[in-house]
Formats: C-alpha cells, structure tokens, sequence
RNA sequence: GCGGGUGUGGCGGAACUGGCAGACGCGCUAGACUUAGGAUCUAGUUCUUAGGAGUGCAGGUUCAAUUCCUGUCACCCGCACCA
C-alpha cells in the first residue's frame, strides 16, 4: 500500500460531500433505536460568520453525538438560526440593505462553514426563527399566554436605553448599562408587556433539582429567582384607615423596628398627599431620584438620603409605639412591597440611615455591640427587648412571631422573589409582531390563530422614532386593521418580541420543523423529548435557561409538550481568549478566525486544538503554536497505516484497552482535553511498535473518529472498508486485557521516594516488604536505624517509617 | 456587600475515593537525516549551592497532602441598597 499523503484540503471536502449529499447524519422519527437528543445553542448569523467560540461551543456535542451513533443511538443533533435581533438590524440602517437579505446571507455563510468544519448536525431540520412559518409559532405561543392572563400590560418603570431607543429587560441591563451598547440606562415609566414568569418561580426553582448540571449553573439559576422567605406585616397609619405592608426576612426584628421607609414611587404618597405637610419636598426627592439612574442609585449606595414625610405616623404592630415614615431611594419599588420596616440595631442599611438621621436604635438581639455596627448574625443571637419571644434564638423567634402576627391578623409568614415578570416588547423593526389588536370597543384582542402569523411589513425605514416607538408604528397598512371580535376598526400593536423570544422553544421545532398544523407533533415530542444533554454559554444560565424552561411548562400545561421540564442536562463551555488573555472582540483586535486555521492545518486539527486547549468548562487563551502539536498528532495517526498487518500484536494490548475505557468515560465527563491526550499517548505507543493488528488500528480509528471524523473516515475506507464510520461500532473495552502481568511500585522512606520495584500483580504483602526492604539503595538508606512501620499499598507502593 | 470559582514549570494544562507532582501538548536544548529546514525522527527539559526544595501564602491533621481542616492573599465570574 502506498503511503497516505495527509492532504486535509482534499479529504475533508471528498467527506464533507459525501456526508451531507448522502444525509448521513438524519434523525429519523420514530426509529426502533433508542433515541438520544444533543442540542446546541443555536447561533446568532452575524455578518462576522464564525468565530473559534462558535466551534468550541458544539463540539462537545459534536463528539457526543457521533460517539451516540456508534453506540446505536437514533441521534437528533439538530441546528437552526437565532435571527431576529438588533446587530442585523443596526447593518440593515446603516446599510439600507433589508434585514431579511442581509439574515439570508448570513444563514448561508454560517451554514457554509458549519459544514467546512464537519459537524454532524441534521440540517434537513434547520429552523430560522425569523422565517414566517416559525414565528407564526412563536405569536401562537404569546396568543396561548395572553388567553390566560401570562401576558398582560402594565404601566411601569421600565429600563430604557437612550442610545438603542429601546426598553430593556432587567436582564439586559445588568449593571445598569445596555447589554448592547453599553450606555447607561434610564427609568422610563411605559406601558409595558409583561410575561407573568413571577406565576413559575417557585416550579422553575423546583425544576432545577431535577437538572443534572454544574453546581455554579444551579446556584446562578437560584439567585436569579432569588426566593426569600419571611412575612408581610401591616403597619398601620395613624388616623387613616389604611396600612403599610411590608416584607421582611426577619420578623424577629420587629420588635426593634424604630421607623419606616418607603420608594419614593410608593403609592401611598398620592393616596394621602392631603394629611402630608412636605409634599413639595417629598416630590423634589421623587424627581432627583428618577434623574438617578439604577447605576447611580448602586454607585452612590453609600451615602443614603431620604426625607421624613411629615404628616403620617405609623404604628408597630407589636409594642403600638409611633414610628417616624421616610421615603427613601435605598428601598426599591420593584421589590417586596417597596416598602420596609427599619431596624436599625440589625441591618447595615437601617443603621447607616439611622445614624446620618439621628433615629433611635433599639437592641432586640444581644451578642453584638449597637454603638458600633448593626448586628445582624441571624443563627447565634439571643432575642432581648423583645416581650413574647424574649431569650428565644432567632430561629425560633421567627416561627413563634409568625405565629403572634397570624393569630392578631397583623401579619403571615409570606415567601418572595426577586425574579420580575418578564418586560416583553421592544420599540424595533426585527422581531415577531406581537400578534394583538387594539379595539376602541372590546379593548386589546388577540389576532385569531388561524390569523397568524401576523406578517412583518416591508418597510423602507426601520429605525424607532426619538420617543422610543417602533417603526411599524409609522405604517398605515399595517396599524390599520378590524377588531376580530366587532368586526369594528381598530389597530394593531406596533411592538416586536424581545430576541429571547424564538429561542425559548425553538428544540421543539427540530422535532417537527415543518409541521403547517401545530408547533410540533405531539406524538415526534413524545418520542424525542427531553433534551438529553443541552451545551451553551454560561452568560445564558440566567436568562435563556430560564425563559425557556419557563415557556416549556407553560406549554405543558396546557398539553402541547409532554413533559414538564424540557432539559435533562445542562453543560457550558468555557470562552476562549485572545492569545493576549483578554476576550476576544474587534475593540482589541486579538479575534481569531477558525477557518484561517482550516485552510492552514484542515478542521480535523481545529477541532482536535479547540478542545484539547484547556478544561472544557473553563476559559482558556488562544495559543497558535499549540494547532501545531493538533495536526502532528494526525500525521502521526496516518502514519501508523504503514504498520498494519494481519498478524496479532499483544504488546500493546493493556494501554490500548485502558485508553478506550477512559476515553470513553472522558467524553461522558466532558473531559475532551485529557480524552485527547490519551489518544495521543496511546499513538506515540503504537508508533514504538512495528506491525499492528489490523483490529487494533480500527478500534484506534473509531475512538479518534469523533474528534477528527475526517482523517479517519479516509484511513477507514482505506482499509477496505464500504460502509460509513457513523455505522461503525463504538468499540468496547475488555478488562482482561487490561491486565498488565508485572507492576511497578514505589518505595519510599518517610514519605519520599527512594526507589522501584517491579513486581508481579497482586503479590502478597509479606512478599512486598521482604523485597522493598532489601534492594541495595532501601538497605544503604536504613541501615543502622530502626523501622517503626511499614505501610503496603497494594500493587502502589510501600513507606518505610524510620 | 453577598454568592460562586480559580491559583501547579518558560506557556496551555494533567493528577480517580489522600498514595511516584508536572500526564499530554507548545516552546526550548542536543543529535540524526538533509544542499537546506520554519519538515520529520531520536533523546532531554520544575528549580537546585546536588544535600535537598517545590502545587498563591502561614499553620494543622496524617506513615503519606495539589487533594482534608483553620486562617490569609490575589485574580476572575455572577448578583447587588433584595429588606
């Protein structure tokens, strides 16, 4: 046999053909094999194409799931397009070219090079979320929410960026500045959808202990709902018939509560604005504190202000002593009831304002020293000044005031969470139409469903007016329609979905992406749900996992899906830096451009480079020289062709059968990086050797086959192979062959190494330290003292004690 | 401030329930083959006054610690006046 000449360029393209023409990689519904579900997160197409994060981002799955196939799994590992969104958008103003060319063109190039790069997703089934017959589903989706009270508007303070003219999630503000442009956010007061995502908090923190996933994955999840438990108690107004509720985690404390303080937006402000004496100086503060931005109001945390509202007094429920009220920007409206009871012996916040404002702090906790610092240890702490629950721990006092305020219906023990309802809309051209009709007469209705989808004009312009209105708001034909109810005039929602929108559903598409009749066969959910393993960003915990898992029990309670929760496992991948440590972005010029490196070294050497470069779930730099040391390993690889032969080798049996069981139990573990330099191990072992049995070199080539499909693909058809490697068995391990029948133990003298012994598997201890005891160099180093001890571990090593 | 994570050679990184620290790769050094080598192959490569020392730092437990415990420092990520 001639000698491969290693030309990726050739073979890659010869495989890459072959695979897609031949549909190698379909997912067929219903098949007899199990079924097994990798799902990537799919890619925004912007006009940069791919960058090496995309690459790293699905070749975990990739390899999964073409080791899947080998296993004899119906494998669905699907891609698609997460198209509607700003970028394209913003191109599209600058440009004057529409949104839907340029997301053509974009789709074409990232599936292009999807292709270059070998994956094996199923792209019969690619979805594009911006594609008419996909967000029909999408506003189906938000009608079967709006049916039911899950999407509502709501007049509110909304976060809003004056550069994007866009409102933003609380999500997309993170900070206080604009995920996008990263301009500093102001409070808006809008009307607003809202997701009632608050409905699920408790079944999306629920959920997540089914989740197999990372720890910090679980934890992000968790604080993002961030449940608290406590009560709400009622403060009553003197000489009003109303009362202020609060929240409050530490019931204990109420005793020690000396004053009040509410937001500034707090609602009782107009309702009693006749008793109050300060108004004008209570409303300057409202507006000084709207000027403030969330940014500011967190960057100028230290120094509290706020005004005593002169005029109402409220009443502490347990001990009837007069408490002063403030309005204060410390205390948010969005949270808890936006109002609190201060106690200022026992929370920071409270003790700060109580010190600048000379307002009286009570002990009710002894154990710290008020005259400094609040004290505010909540487990050691014994209750004082506190009448009925005097001398309890803090544990107890909580369940036992509870019980004082639920039986004077003064209070209940109450849970909350900082998790909001979702704001769903956005003043923009590219995004699903929020399929409502506002009617004079019947109010907002939702366009029928066999009216959907409601169509994206083509417009000219597509950027918001100044007042932050969408750009559908300026066109006529679209706006102006009838009522589905009276048949009357009315018009339409100019409003679009916020991008989280299409990706919250879109692995149900793949299973039925072109079904004309519903969002996907019950019967092709049934078969191929859930997801079994689910690889994406870190960044997207938070947000994505939630929002999806969100609208997946939703559709499961109304029957759509059959399960209630859409994931089974959850993994993300680490970024990858620029070679200087930083991120990667265009500011700093340190991007790397993965298909450089596939014109230079071929795919195989890319995706081999991208995840032997570090722990897959951590962040790891770039380093070029390191491809390097990727595709010798492949040559070397086609080099061992020449020593194939029909005759049996068993020198190399053990670290064969080793390496196809760890590299196996590495995949699972997402250990990609040390799986990789096993194989490479096990190559440079085989290269000392000089024939191999065919066999061998097969079962070599099939565990490499998921890293570097195409290299392998080419020495597999070479040994006379017909059929695909995907139809190749996954090989397995024997453990017989395991056994290596002479094993080297350390000797070591106090801990410290000091010789080796070869000695045969399992040799009784006795045996060991007869031996170990009477090399030269064990001898040499004990003579003349005492052994104290002598510790065998079998078939590892012996310490000598002296 | 709260929560989570990470600190190991010149570099990226290995090390399962405590058991040979530095696998694998890059880089570097020497040699081989070459007209040539930025190709390939072979050998070496933590430091070192050669006795030892060594996994951010200081202690502790243990026959034995990168691994367990206590304290401490640095960096990264997430949340953030969350009541």
């Amino acid at each position: 046999m001639i000698t491969m000449i290693y030309n990726h360029k050739e073979i890659e393209q010869k495989w890459q053909k072959h695979w897609y023409d031949n549909e190698r990689f379909k997912a067929i519904d219903f098949s007899d094999k199990p079924k097994y579900y990798a799902l990537v997160e799919f890619p925004y197409p912007s006009g940069q194409g791919m960058h090496v994060g995309h690459i790293r981002a699905y070749s975990s799955l990739e390899i999964v799931a073409r080791k899947r196939r080998m296993e004899g799994y119906n494998v669905l590992f699907p891609i698609g397009f997460d198209a509607f969104g700003l970028p394209t958008e913003n191109y599209a103003i600058k440009t004057g070219i529409h949104p839907r060319v340029v997301t053509d063109t974009n789709i074409k190039v990232f599936t292009n090079q999807l292709k270059q790069a070998g994956f094996s997703f199923d792209f019969d089934r690619v979805v594009d979320t911006t594609d008419e017959e996909y967000y029909k589903w999408t506003q189906w989706i938000f009608v079967q929410m709006f049916k039911r009270g899950l999407a509502y508007r709501d007049k509110t303070y909304i976060n809003f960026c004056p550069s994007c003219k866009v409102v933003l999630s609380n999500e997309e503000s993170q900070g206080g500045k604009c995920d996008r442009c990263d301009t500093v956010v102001v409070q808006k007061e809008k009307d607003v959808w809202f997701l009632k995502i608050t409905d699920h908090a408790e079944r999306l923190l629920q959920g997540l202990k089914e989740l197999d996933t990372l720890p910090r994955i679980t934890i992000e999840q968790e604080n993002w709902i961030g449940k608290s438990v406590g009560a709400h108690v009622d403060f009553k107004v003197k000489d009003t018939d109303e009362s202020l509720m609060v929240f409050t985690t530490r019931p204990d404390t109420l005793f020690g509560s000396t004053f009040m303080v509410i937001a500034p937006e707090h609602s009782i402000i107009e309702r009693q604005k006749d008793k109050i004496n300060n108004l004008d100086e209570i409303y300057q503060y409202k507006e000084n504190a709207k000027l403030k931005t969330e940014f500011e109001r967190v960057e100028l945390a230290k120094d509290k202000t706020g005004v005593k509202i002169d005029g109402l007094v409220a009443i502490n429920p347990v001990n009837n002593k007069e408490i002063p009220i403030f309005v204060a920007d410390y205390v948010m409206i969005g949270y808890g009831t936006g109002a609190i009871m201060a106690v200022p012996g026992h929370d920071t916040r409270d003790y700060e304002f109580a010190t600048k404002y000379n307002l009286e702090i009570i002990e009710v906790i002894s154990g710290g020293d008020i005259t400094k610092e609040a004290y505010t240890d909540s487990y050691e702490g014994i209750l004082v000044n506190s009448g009925l629950i005097n001398g309890l721990k803090v544990p107890e006092a909580k369940i036992k005031i509870i019980k004082f305020l639920e039986e004077k219906n003064i209070g209940k023990e109450a849970v909350n969470f900082k998790m909001k309802d979702w704001a769903f809309n956005r003043q923009r051209y590219w995004g699903e139409p929020i399929p409502i009709i506002h009617c004079p007469k019947c109010g907002m209705v939702h366009v029928p469903e066999e009216d959907l989808p409601v169509v994206l004009p083509v417009v000219e312009k597509f950027e918001p007016s100044d007042e932050g209105e969408s750009p559908l708001s300026t066109i006529e034909e679209f706006i102006n329609t009838t009522c589905p109810q009276c048949g009357g005039p009315a018009k339409r929602e100019t409003d679009t979905m916020p991008q989280w929108a299409g990706s919250s559903w879109y692995f149900l598409r793949y299973i039925d992406p072109r079904n004309t009749e519903k969002l996907a066969d019950f019967d092709k959910l049934k078969y191929w749900l859930q997801v079994d393993w689910y690889n994406g960003g870190m960044e997207h915990v938070t947000r994505h996992v939630i929002y999806s898992r969100f609208w997946h029990q939703f559709l499961y309670d109304i029957g759509v899906v059959p399960t209630e929760e859409p994931y089974k496992r959850r993994t993300a991948q680490g970024l990858i830096l620029g070679p200087d440590g930083d991120k990667m972005s265009k500011s700093k010029g340190n991007i790397v451009n993965p298909y450089d490196i596939i014109g230079v070294y071929g795919a195989d050497t890319l995706r081999l480079y991208i995840l032997f470069i570090g722990d897959y779930e951590q962040s790891t730099p770039w380093n070029e020289n390191g491809v390097k040391g990727a595709r010798r390993f492949l040559d070397k690889l086609a080099r061992l062709e020449d020593k194939v032969t029909d005759e049996i080798n068993d020198n190399y049996q053990p670290i064969l059968h080793k390496t196809i069981k760890m590299v196996s139990a590495d995949i699972e573990n997402v250990k990609f990086n040390t799986a990789i330099a096993k194989l490479m191990t096990l190559v440079n072992e085989l290269t000392k050797e000089n024939h191999i049995f065919k066999e061998d070199f097969e079962m070599l080539l099939k565990i490499v086959n998921p890293f570097a499909p195409h290299i392998t693909e080419e020495l597999w058809q070479r040994l006379g192979h017909k059929d695909d490697m995907v139809n190749a068995e996954w090989p397995q391990y024997n453990e017989n062959k395991m056994i290596e029948s002479t094993i080297e133990m350390v000797v070591s003298i106090n801990g410290k190494v000091r010789d080796k012994i070869r000695l045969p598997l399992d040799t009784p201890k006795e045996e060991v330290i007869s031996i170990a005891t009477s090399t030269d160099r064990i001898k040499e180093l004990t003579s003349g003292k005492e052994i104290r001890k002598i510790i065998v571990v079998p078939n590892k090593l012996v310490n000598i004690v002296i």
